[in-house]
DNA sequence: GCGATAAATTTCAAGCTTGAAATTGTTTTC
DNA sequence: GAAAACAATTTCAAGCTTGAAATTTATCGC
């Protein structure tokens, strides 16, 4: 094995170690302040962004996750009536889901707590380090 | 909010998903090339770091996951023979996990062609973007 | 129009993951 | 040396996550 890719291994590594302990980090951070889970938020934060709605494919697309998983998530926030569906009428498989106003009076009480708690997490990170790692991350993300 | 915090948030959003793609990807290969789990091979990849077995806790800690993971993922790994308990006799609460010859050998075939798979995820990243990536990481896991 | 193919979603079983409570064992303090 | 505090692990219920199979609807080639 080359130098470079146990280099590359060891990045991984590292990288999966800092993601995995922020996660975790926010995760207690939702539930212990907001009574919420990280893949609720996710959710309606996909749907904040796509106010109209958008389908269940898309919203598992936009995720990265399975769409068995994107129905779960979505059948509980919609018995919690933080969401809704709607079918569609130009195609009949397709179904549209969008936030309540209920939803969306509770993520926008959410949102701006969870920005300064990110804030407050990524807090060592400069302007400078930020250019370097988005050009970084662009780059693998390829 | 301040512009500072925004971008960091970015950057974290897309952190995430550069992290989840590469797992899912990652996940697919552990169980198409090798019929295995993500969860399944970094438990075994710990107990290959350290040989002469750890302890549970050491092993929830090592990994970022709760106890109550790590007893459910040895549990299978342990009913398929791949690692093995043994009580400590020094402190009889402590149990102590490690992998059998069955286990070390399959772990071995594993980790270089995850190693190689790995290389291939990541292989648009240059030693000097492995540099300035593993500094910053280095800076936020503090 | 009809049959085959493809697409969107849900359902399902299995495994993963969590945090809290329970269990068992150790240490500390009086 | 009891009682209380603490520590290591497991158990538990709930939710998350996956990939595959099933269901329903559209579209394509004829």
């Amino acid at each position: 094995m080359s130098d470079l890719s146990k280099r590359r291994l060891k990045m991984w590594i590292r990288m999966l170690g800092v993601t995995r302990a922020s996660e975790s980090h926010l995760r207690a951070f939702l539930r212990v302040k907001h009574d919420t889970t990280l893949p609720r938020f996710d959710v309606m934060a996909a749907l904040y962004r796509r106010r109209d709605g958008v389908t269940m494919s898309e919203l598992s697309r936009m995720l990265l996750v399975s769409n068995g998983n994107a129905t779960a998530v979505v059948d509980r926030l919609e018995a919690d009536g933080l969401v809704r569906r709607t079918q569609s009428d130009a195609d009949r498989r397709t179904v549209f889901v969008a936030l309540t106003p209920e939803g969306l009076a509770q993520f926008e009480g959410l949102a701006s707590d969870h920005e300064r708690e990110v804030d407050r997490v990524f807090g060592s990170l400069s302007e400078a380090d930020l250019d370097a790692l988005t050009e970084i991350l662009k780059r693998m993300g390829k």
